[in-house]
DNA sequence: CGTGCCAGGTGCCAT
DNA sequence: ATGGCACTTGGCACG
């Protein structure tokens, strides 16, 4: 059933057992009581934790939130970020960022607690195993670099590059452009010599982006006497963005991400992986 | 060093092992072909896996990124969903939501490809490990109801049982008034009949906020040919919300979490975790 | 530190 | 599916 190359060992009772590499440690069905060492000494070394078991949570601070007992995957990471993950879904059930500090005890009775506290403000994770059925310890090493492409940043330099995707004629003038309490993120002068100022979306638009665009064209004017046009750009606009538009005085431009995508692979020369186990027609 | 209830077992050269329990299998430096059966009948049985080891990552969906080899933490759930995590910080940095479909193999140099896909919009991650350190597959069964205190629909729920708390003499008529576009968080009339708009945040209100109750008592003076009060319930309020409060005509009122907190506490019976671990004065 | 704003935001619920 | 919006949003940049 399982590969001939593994090997199976029954564990019939609760054991400790730590197998020790490189820099990963294994502790299967440990003793509670060994676990607030092993997880002071991972955070003293740089090391991260992943521990396994039923657990009860108890979380407060922005909100407050309360977890009965279950089975989950406790990641404590070295930096001090704490994921608590159940068996579904993408998000965790709780979690600390990293600023926390993790405290760490057993009580009378064996159960493990981990208490992660962050200050400013104030929030507690507490969460209490009383069952573990593996711990690990391991240092992670990972210099590598992430790369992100079509974020909006990326999307608006090759705007800035080819304005007219935006508007024939349109010359830039400023990034990001100082407007009241945020910025614009493209300032410009259209054909006419009528500033042109370009609020940038990378997901569909919702009225809140026609508000933010509203709020820069109205500091302009407030600041320069004279009222700009507003052209918010975006891959497609709710009905509520464009009632706004509309109602605000406000122009909309629509740009297709995978003809900008083909422009940026074509110029950073990147393979497209999107075709992976498509159905072949 | 390590307590010694513990036994410390050193591998020097890679082998294969797996401790076999209740619902948790571990595979310690296993050989990477034998991985994309593990993970195919964990995924069948309802399991989740995780795997530690060096691995590289490719994204393209919504948008794409790249990152080059590093150590780094794998979880692929039950339903699908794939996180990876690097050794610091909350964000997992790449995943998969749970729609995602997984393949697995291995190639010729023995390396182990992971592929989760997902279908609307076609987003894929593509993993591969050139290391595994160690691979868990297990069955977590999880049932508890998880709780939480304090959100806006709990705020919401206090306000509207206590209404003396946004202004004296407010009477509710209506939860989540449908108003144009999207709905207000309250709806009554004032001790003098006028009509009242609640909008409520439990963060610092944003100008944001202001625009939002702002569109609802447009979409109610277009509705009903009637201006309304326009009231902000926030725990504070940032300079550029007051400035846009007071530009368009509408009020705000502070509302103190840790108040209607004490409030939640009294109904529900139930004590603060908050002094854990606070330091002694 | 707060203020503003993006994010592969995610999640929940509505039509 | 799309829209509207809260979220312990997290994260970064900037004053």
């Amino acid at each position: 059933m399982w590969p001939e190359r593994c090997r199976a060992i029954l564990v019939s009772k609760p054991s400790v057992m730590v197998i020790y590499m490189a820099d990963l440690l294994v502790w299967e069905k440990p003793d509670l009581n060994t676990l607030p060492g092993v997880i002071k000494k991972a955070i003293v070394e740089g090391r991260a934790v992943i521990i396994i078991g039923e657990c009860s949570i108890e979380y407060e601070g922005r909100s407050a939130s309360r977890l009965g007992n279950g089975e989950r995957i406790l990641i404590i990471k070295q930096d001090g970020s704490v994921l608590v993950h159940r068996p579904h879904g993408y998000s965790p059930v709780n979690w600390q960022p990293e600023t926390s500090v993790i405290e760490t005890w057993t009580d009378d009775e064996g159960r493990l607690y981990i208490l992660a506290v962050r200050e400013g403000p104030r929030e507690v994770l507490s969460i209490v195993f009383s069952r573990v059925d593996l711990a690990v310890s391991m240092k992670l090493s990972d210099k590598a670099e992430f790369i992100m492409y079509l974020s909006e940043a990326e999307i608006k330099r090759i705007l800035m590059d080819n304005p007219e995707l935006v508007e024939p004629n349109l010359r830039i003038l400023e990034d990001e452009k100082k407007l009241g309490s945020g910025q614009a993120d493209i300032y410009g002068v259209d054909g006419n010599g009528r500033p042109v100022i370009v609020e940038l979306k990378r997901i569909p638009a919702s009225r809140e982006a026609v508000f933010q665009l509203y709020g820069y064209v109205k500091s302009y004017e407030a600041k320069y006497g004279r009222r700009p046009r507003g052209i918010l750009v975006a891959p497609s606009f709710s009905p509520s963005a464009i009632e706004a538009l509309q109602r605000l005085q406000l122009e909309y431009k629509l740009i297709d991400l995978r003809e900008l995508y083909r422009l940026a692979l074509k110029k950073g020369y990147r393979k497209s992986i999107l075709d992976y186990g498509r159905k072949q027609v």
